[in-house]
DNA sequence: TTGTAGGCGTTATCAG
DNA sequence: CTGATAACGCCTACAA
């Protein structure tokens, strides 16, 4: 902890403490030759501002809170990344909380952030989500928040989405073009916006090119992880309808198909096409490499931490929904046009 | 930010602030009436208290500063929900800063965390730290701090590191127990203490068992990426050194290597085994899926936020290093005993 | 058992 | 241009 204050400070130089204030933060009311005087001895003293007490006294705390199902995925973790760069220089810090999608933490981290005084939350809410009730909270004590990734097109208040839908339907308009027709889609957890938003852009492409939705092609999965994605893709073969590609809702996912059809000596992309989303690390690390799309995971917490300092400092009035372009990166688990 | 303050809630009560903060704060003199009869309409009063105040009053922030090279970094982001699982139930909330393997970053962060008025701070020093000298303003002001994963057992200050040198001489005991005795090595970076200990690990191995180390199979990277593990390996098939086993410093290098083995049309693990260190998500895709060493991240992380809440609280004169156990991951990459 | 006074470090306000 | 004063919300020490 800081030792020095300006009373101290103030009684060495012969000074008020609130001239050394002055100096200290560029206010007009102070003669050029004094505060120069100031600046200069006050180097060596070893004076760091004491920012409880200037928080405490500006009623604010310069902390932002962040909550997000689970730190160690990677989409989180590079959009905490961004989040947190996008603070800095605006001498923001942040505090992350988990919420290891169980609502209930989610719950408590808002609290605990709110009992922290903090200036403003961003929350990612997890997959069990399905209202947004215990942020009202934050209504009530006019703590402006934004929310990112999982949310409802419904929710009007600001938030920054990926474009699910238009990158869904990036993906299968290419599966599409590739010469793929009887396209499988593993969807994802049922409460999820994302997961909605995906099938979606999955069953668009398809009616504009005349394709025939097939239900029995479109299966899914709570869990979006690897061993699900082996287990459903072993159901589909196991099933009579006949496919040439699978369109899986992450590529966690993907990566679980891929692994069934090698298992089964189904060659990709020759028999079978396989896309995922997210283009996270195991993208290009399984064989073959994965197709998928690209969200701008570092962006999109840049640009929710904007936003929300945005709010903060115009006392939280207007709000916005920002929707972040996705991008489709071609591998080998694909054919090509 | 709140509104209700204790006085008003004691000129609404007929009571005195006081009174109402010893209810709040269990304190022992105060009649059992009057408290259950303010705890009982202050619930009512939708009352946070203001923790901005309560800490500045109390010279401390209950805040902790972590400082990581990257937050993406599963490791780091494991060991970061960990720092966060051990320190909320004890009412300290956490500030993550990155450094990205820069050193003035560190510095940076390490002066802003000091600027927040952290109580404590926890490090992962990057790389490119040789030297600790920008944690002095730490030890000048009297800030607990603990260092965690990258840091040579010399220093002498509190840290949490996993056993890198056991880890590493197990890998390579078992390569040595499949049946490999020209086992290669592709060492990190220089400046990195964990690259250290795990050379040294392997060479200990060796010797143990006998083996001749031979330097031309020892080769080096400064970026442990998978680019690097895949080129060093070639570089490894076209020089006439014979090797039957790859020991790499970290997954995403040993996946680089297998890679170029595939490439080369080198069978894993008949020809040659390869082994990782990390166990990342990564050594679970790859196929063939590769054997690794794992790290407690989750666990160094709760250890290390321990040991620093225990200094913070003691006033920090205790010194403790803890080296926390690894653990041999087999998987399809090296051969069978 | 309860209340009063004072102060933590900073800065806005007003007076000089 | 500079200084004195008061106040932010809470809690400790002391008084009643």
């Amino acid at each position: 902890m800081s030792n020095v204050t300006l009373k101290e400070i103030a009684s060495v130089l012969g000074v008020s403490a609130t001239t050394i204030s002055r100096a200290l933060n560029d206010k007009p009311d102070i003669s050029k030759e004094t505060k120069e005087r100031i600046l200069n001895i006050i180097k060596d003293l070893n004076y760091t501002p004491n920012t409880s007490a200037i928080n405490f006294r500006a009623k604010r705390s310069k902390i932002i809170g962040i909550v997000v199902p689970k730190i160690s995925y990677y989409f989180f973790s590079e959009a905490i990344s961004g989040a947190i760069e996008a603070a800095n220089p605006l001498s923001y810090s942040t505090i992350i909380c988990e919420s290891q999608h169980v609502l209930k933490k989610e719950q408590e981290s808002i609290n605990n952030l709110i009992a922290s005084n903090v200036d403003g939350i961003i929350v990612s809410p997890s997959n069990k989500t399905s209202n947004l009730e215990h942020f009202n909270p934050l209504k009530d004590k006019n703590i402006p928040f934004v929310i990112f990734d999982k949310i409802s097109s419904e929710y009007n208040g600001s938030k920054v989405i990926s474009d699910d839908f238009k990158g869904a339907e990036k993906i299968v308009q290419y599966l599409i073009d590739t010469g793929c027709n009887k396209i499988a889609h593993i969807q994802g957890a049922k409460a999820s916006s994302n997961a909605k938003r995906r099938l979606e852009g999955y069953r668009h492409a398809l009616k504009k090119n005349n394709i025939k939705i097939n239900n029995k092609l479109i299966c899914q999965t709570e869990q979006v992880t690897v061993e699900a994605g082996l287990r459903l893709t072993n159901g589909l073969i196991n099933s009579k309808e006949k496919f040439d590609a699978i369109f899986a809702i992450t590529d966690e996912v993907a990566v679980g198909a891929i692994k069934a059809l090698k298992r089964n000596n189904i060659r990709i992309p020759q028999d079978v096409s396989v896309a995922g989303f997210s283009n996270s690390i195991l993208s290009s690390v399984i064989e073959p490499s994965l197709t998928t799309v690209q969200q701008p995971a570092h962006n999109i917490g840049e640009t929710a931490m904007k936003l929300l300092i945005d709010k903060i400092k115009t006392g939280g009035f207007q709000d916005k929904t920002i929707i972040m372009n996705t991008e489709l990166i071609i591998r080998e688990s694909t054919k090509n046009i």
